[in-house]
DNA sequence: ACAAAAGTGTTGGAAGTACACCCATGA
DNA sequence: TCATGGGTGTACTTCCAACACTTTTGT
């Protein structure tokens, strides 16, 4: 280790360092991406990711935490959060260089009611797959964010997340469905997912319209959904 | 779209936006990485991954590039550079806070020499799997580009691009079995590849110790590796 | 002839896909 | 009784993993 801690030298071409965060959850049987409405230029009026410039000694995981706090009044733990690419090209923002580290987010169940907070004037769900038009280059940050939501759904059991404690097998395939934007053979999806061995049926059933399913929960051993 | 291109707000925290490249070759039947010896504080004399500050009107490929291109004389075409993660802890750099977007980068067949060049003052193939002590948080940086590297050897035919035109499928078979960094089946390997029909045979052989071995090149259709 | 590397097939298990009918309940 | 959604099994295919001997060449 050098004692020398000399500064940044000139050539160091100094930026503003954004986060955004592509925040998920389901509702209505659909998968819906959080949204903010923005209050002040550049593009106001128009919806954006939540996300905001990381302050001075604050980690990259933080200030997405932060932005999404502050912005929609969502709390998340930093487990549920991963980061995924980062966003610089030049004249993505017309205020300057600014370069965005984009996250992922897996909101657990019963993360609904959003307020706007901060700059924002708005905060809602939308549809992920079907969002209004975005701010800045933030459409194209859902779409990859979209895609490596689908790449996570096949390790970690990232759908059992979207999920009160228990559930029924209908309710898990229809996260799984939202996920990949298409349908799946009932059958076979409760093989596979039966045989992973991860679930446990809880004993109780739940009635609705049709014949009542049986509920099950996710097994002790198993993590959550590395992110 | 807004008229208005106001500056950077002041809570824009603005720091030192660089670049870090990790290419890799195959020479002797191993996973070698590109690494420079730094020729300044801090960590002098320290190896590292080829890499600095992005300069302003500069996109971020361009800069891993030039790095490149100005540290070791390697000349890289963009395709073969795919950035994969950005580090951004507080307290990687001692000089302040400096955020990496680290690159991967495959470089093609027949790229050895190295030559050092702007503030190195080495630069060498070495070991991807047991690589020296590495400045900064490198070897981090290093791990992740391995893994990705991994991944990617499933999808894209990656391997082929750390061959010459033509091949034997021994020498494919060792280039999978150096970025896996473990042994293959024969039989099973050239099974799978020849099924994927990617590959047709010259008709040439080559000659060595023992049996002469078919020559192989990638089959007209095949795009190089999408990385 | 021998050393050295190339080349070749079969079998078993695991995982995925396609596909159609019966069951339990509430209205 | 009927409408609604829950629940079940089989056959086929594909993919992967394990495994050992023969062939061709140069020396």
């Amino acid at each position: 280790m050098n004692r020398a801690a000399p500064s940044l030298p000139a050539q160091a071409t100094q930026v503003g360092l954004a986060v955004d965060v592509a925040a998920f959850a389901m509702h209505g049987g659909e998968l819906q991406v959080l949204l903010v409405e923005r209050g002040e230029l550049p593009h106001a009026r128009d919806w954006a990711l939540p996300g905001g410039f990381v302050q001075p000694g604050e980690e990259l995981h933080e200030a997405a935490l932060r932005e999404l706090r502050t912005e929609t009044s969502v709390d998340l733990e930093p487990r549920h959060l991963e980061q995924f690419y980062t966003f610089g090209a030049l004249g993505r923002d017309p205020r300057g260089r600014v370069v965005s580290v984009a996250h992922l987010a897996v909101l657990p169940h019963g993360t609904v009611r959003v307020t706007a907070g901060g700059h924002t004037v708005g905060a809602a769900w939308q549809r992920a797959h079907h969002p209004p038009r975005l701010a800045f280059d933030h459409q194209a940050i859902l779409d990859r964010a979209l895609g490596r939501l689908q790449l996570r759904l096949e390790y970690a059991n990232l759908a059992l997340e979207f999920l009160p404690d228990t559930f029924t097998l209908p309710e898990l395939q229809t996260v799984h469905e939202a996920i990949l934007n298409r349908k799946l053979d009932k059958r076979n999806f409760r093989k596979r997912l039966l045989a992973q061995g991860n679930l446990v049926p809880s004993g109780e059933r739940r009635s609705g319209v049709g014949r009542p399913a049986q509920l099950y929960r996710r097994a002790k051993n198993v993590r959550s959904a590395a992110l």
